[in-house]
Parts: C-alpha cells; sequence; structure tokens
DNA sequence: AACGGACAAACTATATCGCTTTTGTCCCTA
DNA sequence: TAGGGACAAAAGCGATATAGTTTGTCCGTT
C-alpha cells in the first residue's frame, strides 16, 4: 500500500486546493487509480501528471469545463487513448486547446487542424517574380530547449512550432 | 514605374477578388505602398506578403475583423514592427492567432503567452519519485520540413500562417 | 482595367440573461 | 487526516437579439 500518493502529497505535489482534488474525484475529471484498502484515495504517478496537466490548463485560462469537453472529443478522435490528461501533449490559452500528436497539431474539441508553413507562402510569392527573400531559414529551429536566440535576429522568424 | 504589381496581377497571385483587394485596400488592412503616376495602385513584393497572409488567416477560419484587431494589438505589442501581416509568424485557426516571436508562442489579442511544454511537467513529478516515464518522445518531434506539403490535401485547410 | 457607389445577403461581434459548474468556507463523522 | 454535506459567491456557458462588417452583383466613370 505504500504504492501511492495520498490525497495530501498529491495536493501539494500539484499545488490545487483539496476542495479541487475532491471535486475533480468525484467528478470524474481527475481520479485515483487507487485506493487504501480503507478505501482512501491513493493517486499514482500517473494520476500527478494527469492532475498537473489539468492544473496548467486552468492556469492557462482555460476552464474546467472545458477541459472535460476537450477529454471527451480527444478520447473520442483517438479512441485508444485511454487519459488524454497524461498521455498526450497539450498547448493552450484561454479557449483553445492544442493537441501534438502524431507529427500534427490540432484542436481537441475541433479536430481541425493547426499549423504550418511558411516556406512554402514565400516561394510562391517568389515564382512570379525573381525576387529574393532575405534569408535562409525560414523556420527557425524552434527548440523549446535552446529557445535562446531569436531575440537577436529583430523583427521576424518564421517557424513553427514543437515538440 | 515597372515596380510593383498591378491590382489585377496581386489579386490573381494572391487569389482574392477585386472586391476583396479594394475593399482591404479602402479600410487600410493592406493598402499598396506605391502608385502609378496616374494613381492606380501598385504592389510591392511586402504588400504581397501581407496579403497573402491575411488571405490565409482567412482561409484559416479567421475572419477578417479578428485580423484587423489582431494586427491591432501586435503592433501595440511589438512596436517595432510595421507590418505585422508581413513580419511575423502566424498560426492560426478558428479565432486564435498564434504569434512567434522571440522564441515564445503568445495571442496576439491578448499577448498572454502559451503554455506548453509537458516534458518539463513529467521532470517536475519524476523529482518527486524515482519514477520513469514510460518512452521518451512526447512531443514527437515536430518537423516542418519533413511533414511534406498540404497543398495536396483536399481543399478547406485550417491552416496556419505566416512569413 | 481600375475604381467607386448603391444595395442586399451573408457573416461576425457584442451584450445580456438565465442556468450550470466550480470553488471556498464552515461543520460533521470516521 | 480523509472525506462528505450544505450553502453561497464566483466563474463560465449557451442561446438570443442587436449592431456592425465584409463581400457579391450590377452599374457608371475615367
Amino acid at each position: 500500500m505504500a504504492e501511492g500518493f495520498s490525497s495530501k502529497q498529491a495536493r501539494q505535489i500539484v499545488g490545487i486546493t483539496d476542495r479541487q482534488l475532491g471535486y475533480w474525484r468525484r467528478t470524474e475529471l481527475v481520479c485515483p487509480s487507487e485506493r487504501t484498502d480503507g478505501g482512501h484515495a491513493r493517486y499514482t504517478f500517473q494520476d500527478l501528471i494527469a492532475l498537473t496537466t489539468a492544473k496548467r490548463l486552468i492556469d492557462a485560462g482555460v476552464s474546467v469545463q472545458r477541459i472535460r469537453k476537450n477529454i471527451a472529443a480527444l478520447t473520442a478522435l483517438l479512441p485508444t487513448l485511454d487519459r488524454p490528461l497524461s498521455e498526450v501533449s497539450l498547448m493552450a490559452t484561454g479557449d483553445v486547446v492544442l493537441v501534438f500528436h502524431g507529427g500534427m497539431a490540432f484542436e481537441a474539441l475541433s479536430g481541425q487542424e493547426w499549423i504550418f508553413p511558411v516556406a512554402e507562402l514565400q516561394r510562391q510569392v517568389e515564382a512570379v517574380r525573381g525576387d529574393a527573400p532575405e534569408q535562409g531559414e525560414l523556420f527557425a529551429g524552434w527548440d523549446m530547449q535552446q529557445q535562446a536566440d531569436t531575440t537577436d535576429r529583430d523583427g521576424d522568424d518564421p517557424l513553427a512550432v514543437a515538440s
């Protein structure tokens, strides 16, 4: 039984209130995967990830209601997923949640695909004329890790996303 | 005067209607940077980029009104920008426009930065325990380059933009 | 061809209202 | 300490009505 994390531990680690943890459990947003013999909650590692993801989305301005809808939409869209909040990569603010999966980015709710390319656009216009675009790197490698630079080059960088 | 592109050329290259080009000019969404002696419009190369960006945003489901607001917000947020539509990297669908600039992603309208990263999250939780997450790649390498083009994919595309 | 004007249809945005969800506080039981 | 219940403030949502934009079509001028 030393397996999971207690409610207290969970909420301290994740940074949410007692009330939230409880409500989320009762309403099945995130439930503890295990129980003590006495029936008390025990959150697994994966549960913590789910909790943290929820917390993050909330901090990003996504309402709990919206999170629920996104989960529903996601499980419908990607049936293989069992627990979206802990199995998928999300990115969000306010009322949009983007999902990164299988090399694509799309909106969970609508399933509408997002992103991409700039290069094409440039070429398209260039084709009309012999005009030369300034530099070569259209997509500045947008690396989460080393997102140091870019700040130097003023203005524009095209770009893309991430991983 | 052989400088820029005529209205007709511009709208053919960009793929918008006569009416749109005119309206956008009159309402200052995108104006020709130059004029013929006779006072007729001459769109520069950069103008075409701006036009194309606008077109792309529209195709991605962003309304013209929203584009205007985003431009306003962007120039307020990044005063160095003169013409957001042709100087910045955008990505969008429906009602959200994401701006990539200086290694960050944020919503133009609100200025709110986008959240992301799951990896970090994983580490955070892992730190609490020695537990090992299943795989390595959370964000499947999302590489623009190798994501073939999308032009072939049928008609309406979600999409995104840039520049 | 480029542009403008008038008019109408299609589309977007904004504000509002009633309803539901979420969270906090306080208290109780095991 | 974990968890439940009751209650209320706060936040969020969906539908709707109203006002404002954008675009197409038709016509006229330069």
